[in-house]
DNA sequence: CATGATGTCTGACTTTAGTCAGATATCGGG
DNA sequence: CCCGATATCTGACTAAAGTCAGACATCATG
């Protein structure tokens, strides 16, 4: 009974048992689970039908006759994709944003009724995302976003709480040289995020400069996504884009108080170099040439 | 995307797309997955029709068709129940043992890939407990059993463990006054188990002795189990069955660094009293007349 | 031992999910 | 504008799951 298998397979059912729960709520509101994914996906923003129906793993005749249910019940308009009219589009009606909106609250209140019981608050918060990020690993896509936008601005909050945390003298990003948001966008960089269903759980900025080379910022994995291999999948997509823009050299900075960041970079071709900068926090410094 | 809400049906979607992909392995083996569930069912223990009826939450007309299937495949036997021919009784073949061991054998190699694939170890696997115990909470079970036991080692095992951990001067069972088990059977006393699934998560021993009281002992609730309030069910339990047994007066010794234990005592009406006895760990002594 | 309650089984049915082979319309490229 | 590829839709089908009323045997109880 304490054998890790079994600990696995206890979690199995009582998640299993959980989320039969959820689906079976959704039946309360008189239609069938098929037909309320697809107007969930939906309602999530996926409007491309054959995206959706990739989504949910769907036959292309059940999914045509999905969405002409929901059509004859008035929740849903398709129209053809204007640049490819063999594709079509779903949309929402004013009715079918109502009844999504009463599958949201659906969801929200089992979710609330879960936390609600639990008294446990942030630790059982953080098993979950963990949890959530071991199941969803393979399934991690990186995207290039604005450094500007709300994802960025939360991984680059959480980047900063953890360099206080760890930090002997904590960590102010005033003192610190912030990169120029316009340095991280294409064409003199860019940023990346790791996105684990809609979490950002990770990212990296490439900073161009005027110096010849380029430079690694930002580098942050979530706890809950730690152990994953996310930040030489960062690395390395930040490595392929400074390629595109036609970078040959990147260097970065680092403390030894981040010792799995300084490993990750030397068991992937960085050279530890001297200081090249003066800001005040770091106190290792790398470079590679592509 | 940082709100509790959110971050639990991440969670909840994470799981449901896992918990499918267990669902279809099991149809790999050309049954159709009630009845691969019936079977299973039974092979887990579960023996009584209506039991299993209700722990899968069936209809009972499709309930005997899944049984008379199973039953025409030669994979389980069903028979009258002595105590009442009107319930019946199902059990596995030979044949019957060697397919639910191909269903085992499936559970077990996903859970094995689960963890292979994750690196993270024990912190993912302590997650899944804390996880595991919330959702079952309601379905804790707390079951009289032998203090001598394999669950009741298990509890104590872990017990001892937990001791050794917080107490500055470590923790030796040899050292202190270990209750003999046959003072915490009936009639003497009792031992309690909290049962989550199959894992235990909590146990606690009612002792009788010859001075006119009865004791509480090794009250434990696992980590993974805190915040439900578990310790106060046990506790809660034990007090009923020393009732049933006629005690009308309880003790207890705890140590300091326990505080939480000391905290739910003083909450549940017991008083502190001076030193009873001259085990060498307690520094708190509590008496509750029931 | 009559009676109502209980547990299981049977037959007749519906709904949901899923499969597959074509029909139809549109696309991109020669 | 023809042609093979692609996206969707339609019709015809099957399998699985679930529902419901009633049959039947057995039980507990007065």
């Amino acid at each position: 009974m304490l054998d890790p298998v079994s600990r696995v397979r206890r979690f199995n059912r009582a998640v299993t048992s959980a989320v039969g729960a959820l689906d079976t709520s959704f039946l309360g509101r008189g239609r069938p689970l098929g037909a309320a994914r697809v107007l969930n996906a939906i309602g999530h923003g996926r409007s491309d039908v054959a995206e959706i129906r990739d989504y949910l793993g769907l036959d292309s005749g059940l999914m045509s006759r999905l969405l002409r249910s929901l059509e004859d019940e008035g929740l849903i308009e398709t129209t053809a994709r204007e640049d490819d009219a063999r594709r079509r589009m779903a949309k929402l009606t004013r009715a079918g944003r109502r009844e999504f909106a009463a599958y949201e609250a659906l969801s929200n209140a089992q979710a609330e009724g879960f936390l609600a019981q639990n008294s446990q608050g942030e630790a059982l918060l953080a098993a979950m995302d963990l949890i959530a990020s071991a199941l969803t690993r393979e399934r991690v896509s990186l995207d290039e976003i604005d450094p500007q936008s709300e994802q960025a601005r939360y991984c680059l909050g959480e980047y900063y709480a953890e360099l206080s945390r760890r930090f002997k003298q904590g960590f102010d990003v005033s003192l610190s040289r912030d990169p120029d948001a316009k340095d991280m966008r294409r064409p003199r960089g860019t940023f990346l995020v790791a996105m684990s269903d809609t979490l950002p759980i990770g990212c990296v900025g490439l900073k161009g400069t005027d110096h010849g080379y380029a430079e690694i910022k930002r580098l942050w994995v979530a706890p809950a996504a730690r152990g994953l291999r996310l930040g030489r999948r960062l690395m390395d997509a930040a490595e392929s884009a400074a390629r595109e823009l036609g970078i040959t050299l990147l260097r970065l900075d680092t403390n030894s108080a981040l010792p799995e960041a300084a490993q990750l970079y030397r068991s992937t071709g960085w050279r530890e170099i001297p200081r090249f900068n003066d800001d005040p926090y770091p106190d290792l410094f790398f470079e590679k040439r592509l």
